[in-house]
RNA sequence: GGGCGCAUAGCUCAGCUGGUUAGAGCACUUCGUUUACACCGAAGGGGUCCAGGGUUCGAAUCCUUGUGCGCCCACCA
């Protein structure tokens, strides 16, 4: 059974083996772990990465995170389901093939048509699919790949499909008008985040509408003024306070206005005459200020950036001539009051760099405000918000509680359709005036399909459910199968990125379709940025592939590097030295491992972790102590999502306790196999949703169970703080020992152990200080050696051993701290203080460094240590 | 313009609800090591916790103001 482990770990060699070895166990899939009945369930669902690109290290620390929870739990017995998936991206997607198409052939996706083009779009899907599970395997994800998913495959066609009829027939999808971002030279729309802004000089114009208009008004577009319903100013502005509320009748430049005097707090009336002339149809925030004031819409430009038919002369134009003639006229007119240059920003189109013309047309939205009976009669928005507020949903870290709620108070319905060919069809045909939305084209000759898709976060919403089987699985409002067993999801862990865009449509959604919260606790990452700072992107190339540092220094270093040393919501820093010290890391817990093994008798593999064998050296007490007060650690730090802060824990007690100290001294005494391979196990299973893949492979060297599947360390300590103090104090006088054992023979000060004799003795403390201090004196000028008897009862002392000879400390009882003082005037402070000052009360006169507070009282324990003591002398010598 | 975050050792960062002498990794100095590990060990140096003010017995931690960075949103007629 017991396999010889190499001198140094190669995770190269191992890693893949070990994958393919946990995916045939079947144990990725909860239905296959062995659980009782009534074992609580834990569902995280992987954020879809989008496929329009392979991953970088953001998405590694995204899985590492993931994985640490979803192992952590399957340890503790959860029946833990992790589901994987990508997703479509739409617009990204598109755009990005049709970039790559355009750069290959010089052809635009309207060359090619819809047809041939999606084809093409599908072939790009499907090679960058491959890839990014590919490197989702390699860093080790636990997933369920049994139930993989994408956002755009037959199975979230149908959940999409009856989400929107059933959104539809509930009336809270609605057709509407909205203003799109336009570009009249491409002839499409652009998301939000195609549109550039580009800085320009422009001319700012201020003038009045007609020479009986009370107010002037300022802008750079006086062409699209034609389309003005009214002049909105600030509601506190006292210059217009009189006009609020008062319509007017306007020749303006041979055009009849109707214009409303309204006051909104959007105006800002330092800004030009601190009036604004209000276009419904061709401003984002004019198009807001119309729906708020119920004014009418009047459209001035058309698709091709032209003035529309009805506006006389100025039909037919395009906007810079019809703004020249405008001008001129208003100039003719004497109406024009200034014209100034001004630096301001023009949108442009990412792609053409011409001017996006912001148009009204026609859209489909879901209606956020509108209220549901199916929800109690609250809206959606409503519910998202009761549901943080209420902390059903709660984020970590705490503070997104607040930008979630700011931007779900603003927001206003969604629309969800997209002028782009590759995503989700909309349900809908048309014929005529007529609408359909269905499951199935209407019978009948003459309709049309819907030619638009669905925004991307349509379906992207619906993943915590969509993927367990919604709509099958939920007949009459009771769910069934995946779907009543896994659902609401217990975490969802993402990018604090995609906070708005994301997690509020999953929230929305899940409380449309099943009444009932996606998630319970949503742990917000932050981004991986690159060495310098900066944020990793494809156009600046800087970002890190996965599979160029794995093969270099293993997964789990790659994982713990990304784990350690980072916060929940906090940006972090790639750096190449961080997973070097990871790396060394896991070497030195492979190399404990193989000393710990390789003198273990083979019998003593199948002990139980969760027993601990009896101690019988202060030694043995301690190690298995501070096991012990590690693993509770690291479960309530996991269990608080402090990832970093658990790792740390165990990084302390495996290098700093385990290694630099028992090991050694188990070199020297006999009979520590048995608690050597108990504490070796349980490290194992703690370290193991960190770094999965080198102690999976430890474990397997002697045993025949998998470790992803072992028993999580329960903290069975009966020990209570102050026994866990106290050992660890008397452990100190050890460590103490040694280090001034080590000291001294490097210095070579004194002669060695040997002639080390330390006893402790002691009764009247100023005496004891006194001969101390004599004792010191002589000891620094050249005392080789020490003897300090001892007839009695109570001291505690340590001795070091420093460059200029031995030192003494002691505890005597001279209480002087100022502190104390304090504490005695602040008898109420001192009560609530007790636990934390009961050192500082004790704290004694002491010579040189910080004394080794011990208070050893009865002669039994003084026995004790005479035995430690001599036992250390015993190793010292073997060493 | 609105909102959020960050500022702690030379560098990258931890430090939870305020509490012994502020920590880690890397880097640095000195010493050591053929037998678990040089992807190592021991010892050590290095910090006015951005600045001012406040609350408190006590502040890196809470409040306030300021400074310097970074990000998100709105992008302005």
């Amino acid at each position: 059974m017991k396999q010889e482990l190499d001198k140094t770990y190669n995770p190269q060699e191992n890693e893949d083996l070990i994958y393919q070895k946990w995916e045939e166990s079947g144990f990725f899939n909860p239905d296959n772990l062995d659980l009782p009945l009534d074992a609580p369930g834990y569902t995280v669902v992987l954020p879809p990465p989008n496929i329009t690109a392979k991953l970088h290290v953001g998405h590694s620390a995204m899985l590492a995170i993931e994985d640490l929870m979803v192992r952590f739990h399957r340890l503790m017995g959860y029946r833990t389901l992790w589901l994987p998936g990508t997703d479509h991206a739409a617009i990204a997607t598109q755009s990005i093939v049709e970039k790559k198409i355009f750069k290959e052939t010089g052809k635009t996706r309207h060359d090619l048509g819809k047809e041939a083009f999606l084809q093409e779009v599908w072939k790009f899907v499907n090679e960058t699919q491959a890839t990014i599970l590919h490197q989702t395997k390699k860093m080790g994800s636990s997933l369920d790949w049994s139930r993989l998913a994408f956002t755009l495959d037959e199975s979230r066609k149908k959940a999409v499909t009856r989400m929107f009829v059933d959104m539809y027939n509930e009336g809270i999808i609605y057709r509407g008008e909205r203003i799109v971002n336009w570009c009249p030279s491409c002839h499409s729309t652009l998301s939000d985040d195609e549109v550039e802004h580009k800085e320009q000089t422009a001319k700012l114009y201020t003038f009045k509408y007609s020479a009986d208009f009370p107010i002037a008004i300022s802008t750079t577009r006086p062409e699209t003024k034609l389309g003005d319903t009214a002049v909105a100013v600030n509601a506190k502005d006292k210059r217009y306070a009189e006009y609020i509320g008062q319509e007017y009748k306007v020749n303006f430049c041979g055009q009849e206005l109707n214009i409303k005097i309204i006051a909104d707090y959007n105006v800002d009336s330092s800004f030009g005459t601190g009036a604004l002339g209000v276009t419904p149809a061709h401003s984002m925030v004019d198009w807001q200020m119309a729906q708020s004031n119920n004014l009418p819409i009047i459209k001035v430009i058309n698709e091709d950036g032209l003035i529309r038919p009805g506006f006389g002369a100025y039909s037919g134009l395009k906007t810079g001539e019809a703004r020249e003639l405008i001008v001129a006229r208003l100039k003719e007119q004497g109406l024009m009051e200034k014209e100034e240059d001004i630096i301001n920003n023009l949108s442009v189109c990412y792609r053409c760099d011409s001017a996006i013309e912001p148009l009204p047309s026609k859209q489909w939205f879901i209606g956020v405000d509108k209220k549901l009976e199916r929800l109690g009669g609250k809206s959606l928005k409503e519910k998202a918000l009761e549901a943080t507020a209420q902390r059903d949903i709660t984020f970590i870290p705490e503070r997104f509680n607040k930008s979630f709620s700011d931007w779900m108070n603003n927001l206003h319905d969604w629309c969800i359709s997209r002028q782009i060919w590759f995503g989700h069809a909309l349900p809908v045909w048309y014929r005529g005036e007529e609408t359909h939305v269905g499951f199935e084209a209407p019978s009948g000759d003459g309709w049309q399909p819907d030619e638009d898709t669905l925004d991307t976060w349509f379906s992207s919403g619906m993943w915590t459910f969509s993927t367990l089987g919604w709509p099958d699985n939920f007949k009459d409002g009771v769910k069934s199968g995946d779907l009543a067993r896994f659902h609401p999801t217990q975490v969802l862990e993402t990018g604090y990125e995609i906070l708005t865009l994301w997690v509020s449509r999953m929230i929305m959604m899940s409380f449309f379709a099943l009444g009932e919260i996606p998630f319970k606790d949503v742990y917000l990452h932050g981004i991986i940025l690159d060495k310098n700072g900066k944020k990793m992107s494809k156009s600046k190339g800087n970002g890190v592939d996965p599979l160029a540092i794995i093969p270099v220094y293993g997964a789990d270093a790659v994982r713990l590097s990304l784990l350690m040393g980072s916060t929940p919501g906090n940006d972090s820093r790639y750096s190449d030295e961080k997973i070097e010290s990871k790396r060394n890391f896991i070497n030195k817990l492979w190399n404990i491992s193989r000393f710990i093994l390789s003198g273990t008798p083979e019998e003593l593999f199948t002990a139980p972790t969760d027993k601990a064998p009896v101690p019988k050296t202060l030694a043995d007490k301690w190690i298995i102590d501070n096991l012990q007060s590690c693993a509770s650690a690291v479960t309530s730090h996991l269990k608080n999502y402090n990832f970093s802060l658990a790792a740390e824990e165990l990084n302390d007690f495996t290098w700093n306790k385990l290694a630099d100290w028992y090991l050694e001294i188990a070199k020297a005494e006999k009979d520590k196999e048995e608690i050597l391979i108990y504490v070796l196990k349980n490290i194992l299973v703690l370290w193991h949703p960190f770094i999965p893949f080198v102690t999976e492979k430890i474990w397997s060297s002697f045993n025949n169970d998998l470790l992803m599947v072992a028993k999580w360390p329960t903290s069975t300590s009966v020990d209570t703080k102050t026994d866990s103090d106290k050992i660890n104090n008397d452990f100190r006088i050890i460590q103490d020992l040694i280090t001034a054992i080590r000291n001294a023979r490097s210095e070579n000060k004194v002669e060695p152990a040997l002639k080390l004799e330390a006893i402790i003795y002691g009764h009247n403390q100023v005496e004891l200080l006194e001969s101390q201090r004599d004792m010191i004196t002589s000891l620094k000028t050249g005392l080789k050696s020490l003897t300090i008897s001892t007839d009695g009862a109570k001291i505690a002392d340590a001795i070091t051993i420093v460059s200029g000879g031995i030192e003494v400390y002691l505890l005597g009882g001279v209480d002087k701290t100022k502190e104390k003082e304090r504490m005695q005037k602040e008898e109420l402070n001192l009560v609530k203080l007790i636990g934390l000052q009961e050192a500082k009360l004790n704290n004694t006169e002491f010579v040189g460094r910080a004394p080794v507070n011990i208070v050893a009282a009865e002669k039994d324990k003084l026995a004790a240590y005479q035995a430690e003591l001599s036992k250390i002398k015993k190793i010292m010598e073997n060493l």
